[in-house]
DNA sequence: CAGCTATGAATGAATG
DNA sequence: CATTCATTCATAGCTG
């Protein structure tokens, strides 16, 4: 049901379990050492969280601060970009149900990116906004699903020639590969999440 | 799609580009923190154990093409390129004052156009919308053709060369799992004790 | 084969 | 909220 057109042609690629199970793996792995770091961290020390130079790294594309403050009102670049960390926090608060973003609660989280980069409430505001509005668009699918394709990762095969509303077109599918439990514990192994 | 036809079994499952481009954005997110909170630990402990898993700004990311980058014809990779009959199409009904394309409409002309091959009503609404702003961006010129030469459209030309990907992770030019090599165990190991 | 240009796509911000 | 605008990224293709 990919395109109801004649166009034989998916939009995919093909790779092999193997490979997928290397990737899945990996953000396993991934997932539960920076949640391990996190916590470690939180544990032995109390200083702040970075907040120093050290996020240049940290932006999904390049970091364009680069950009020339010799001009004159340029100031301030426009269009904020989030960096990994942001986006990582926005996606999982997105996540949470918390459809509905209050004020009382925008301010909580604009504090918390705060600490990863340069942000505003409204820059905040407006990604929720976003977001919602954009993930809009993947919602009908009821028909088949029943099948239930619970195999091991959640491959969807998004359609976007299909009928249905009239609104926005702004799709993105949203696929987080479930953490496959793999002992990582055999890796940091320890009980040390000193507490 | 692509290279099926080279070997006749290749046992592999489907990913929409979608798909791939979370996995890999995960990726690099889970690469960039974990890279971020391996440093941040170094930093705030005296023990200069362990360096972070993975090579730290080579950038993660992960080449798009896994298994295809054969001669074969890849060619729905990305970017939809319209055939001439449907520009045709599409310039007609931009010029038909139409300068309004509502949802309803989009879904027509994406009708239509699907008859004359592969289109989405996203890759319609982007058009639309990169139209518009093509065109408004060359109006401000005002029959100005006096200034020279170099001039024209060269306003925004940025470095938008092949230089300065030095460090975005966008660029993936070969496929490259950052790989968590688990040296973050040993920080595990000790770091209990630091403070 | 390299660099440039045109243009499809993604997304932050603005507007109704 | 629903749409639209603007800006930027990434890439297909042309050209020297």
């Amino acid at each position: 049901m990919e395109q109801e057109s004649l166009n034989g042609t998916f939009d995919g690629r093909v790779m092999t379990e193997e490979q997928m199970e290397t990737l899945r793996k990996q953000i396993a792995i991934y997932a539960v050492l920076c949640d391990q770091l996190v916590f470690l961290h939180n544990s032995l020390s109390s200083v702040p969280l970075l907040s120093s130079g050290m996020n240049s790294m940290g932006g999904g594309y390049f970091d364009p601060m680069v950009a020339s403050s010799s001009s004159q009102g340029m100031s301030t670049r426009h269009r904020w970009t989030p960096t990994s960390m942001q986006l990582q926090i926005l996606e999982n608060i997105y996540k949470e149900g918390s459809g509905t973003p209050n004020p009382r609660r925008i301010k909580e989280i604009t504090m918390e990116l705060s600490e990863h980069g340069e942000i505003t409430e409204k820059s905040v505001y407006n990604w929720f906004q976003n977001r919602r509005a954009r993930s809009k668009r993947k919602q009908p699918q009821t028909t088949t699903i029943t099948s239930g394709q619970a195999d091991d990762a959640a491959v969807t095969t998004e359609e976007r020639g299909s009928c249905g509303d009239s609104g926005g077109f702004e799709s993105y599918e949203h696929i987080l590969f479930p953490s496959p439990d793999l002992g990582i514990e055999h890796l940091l192994n320890r009980d040390k999440f000193i507490d």
